[in-house]
DNA sequence: CAGTGGTCTAGACCACTGG
DNA sequence: CAGTGGTCTAGACCACTGG
């Protein structure tokens, strides 16, 4: 015996059909049996029948059309993506985590910021940068934005073991974050913060972030890694 | 009149409990009305009640435990995540891609390699490395390692229009993608199959990526780019 | 027209949970 | 024990598609 426990018969319907698409007998566009014959040859009410092929369909194996009937869908290109995943939450995980605050200011906002948050030019804006540890490793340098009017007490936060980002996000939960990622030369300001001499070691994934709630703008970051301690990793 | 077209029941069960919980009148940890609740109150089957809360615990928003009831979830921080889009895939699409062959050749498995193919050290392995244009402008970097056994003809090939990985993918579609991202500074010779001249450009994304097929390896990528052409985007 | 999937009903039996 | 969600039935009506 293959398997001792029973499945359920919907099941048994969905894994008949998986069977006929990936062993290649119902090629892409194949018009795979109705509801009406699969309850039929299976010997179940026509919503047993149903809810295999809905399911099917949810995952992406079949495509369904009221008249026409349920079809072996083109197999999407697996596209891969990558999580970016917040070094600072691992570190705080491990209960590893510091925070050095190297700036934590007013600004007037320049043609840039304005427009990022519709603000004035000239209206005042929060700057901090920061750098994160992983127990005596600096792992991040981070340039923050803060929107004065969601935030208004950030200034006066300590920032030793709560990250700007976690402050943030227990005030104003974002409900859009737009991230984008490349590969830029550490500065020499941020070599430094960052620990960094050698010039092998200067090259660095930078992410911008913005994160909005509302559809208004919280916070704007640059969060700079050395390429030599962090990558992304993907699968599927 | 807000909404003319009928909306199906189960649809207005969703509304109605996706209302409470997005309101904050049903913290996290709240129990939802049972499906034989919302069947009573919402006159209504208990079938089309069921599906109601089922679909929300598909979306994430309820979970849901037999005996116990539905619960409203802990909303997961939305995790961004990059799509690793294909940049030739792109430039191919503008009908503007094109290829150069710098080196096509069977090489003996080293170490590494004949241990990500399972392979025995010195087994011969195909190697390619190319630069892909879009348009006259240089913008990928490739050194690929292909498993003979899967695609045997790969030498034999043109790469003038087709890029290697379209011609990998064609021939033996792979079923897993395994991606890294991270920062290095471009060597000597990349930067001159690249076209960069100067150190500001050096800095570019590396993209490793390791494509199976049935559980064996088809190829293995070094993806350089350079970064002050190509960033990648995320959303959420 | 006969057939498709989409919605829905009013029942049923089940394993499971808490009090 | 009464209540929960998980599975399932044998019907129904609908809008839609093709021939």
């Amino acid at each position: 015996m293959i398997n001792a426990i029973k499945l359920p018969q919907f099941e048994v319907i969905k894994q008949y059909v998986r069977g006929h698409i990936k062993s290649g007998h119902w090629p892409v566009g194949t018009r795979t049996p109705s509801e009406n014959e699969l309850s039929a040859s299976f010997s179940v009410s026509r919503m047993t029948a149903r809810r295999a092929l809905q399911e099917l369909a949810q995952e992406g194996l079949l495509t369904r059309a009221p008249g026409l009937g349920s079809f072996v869908a083109q197999p999407v290109a697996a596209q891969p993506t990558i999580q970016l995943y917040n070094i600072i939450a691992l570190a705080q995980l491990e209960g590893a985590y510091s925070c050095q605050v190297l700036d934590l200011e007013q600004i007037p906002a320049d043609a840039k910021l304005a427009h990022l948050l519709s603000f004035v030019v000239d209206q005042p804006v929060y700057r901090g940068t920061f750098v994160h540890f992983d127990r005596d490793k600096a792992v991040q340098w981070q340039e923050i934005f803060v929107n004065p009017v969601v935030a208004p007490a950030f200034l006066k936060q300590k920032f030793v073991k709560v990250a700007p980002d976690e402050y943030l996000e227990w005030i104003a939960p974002s409900d859009q974050v737009n991230s984008q990622v490349s590969a830029v030369l550490a500065k020499p300001s941020q070599r430094r913060a960052l620990g960094l001499t050698e010039d092998t070691q200067s090259a660095c994934l930078q992410v911008t972030r913005a994160c909005k709630r509302h559809s208004s703008l919280v916070s704007f970051s640059t969060l700079v890694h050395p390429a030599n301690l962090y990558q992304l990793g993907a699968t599927s």
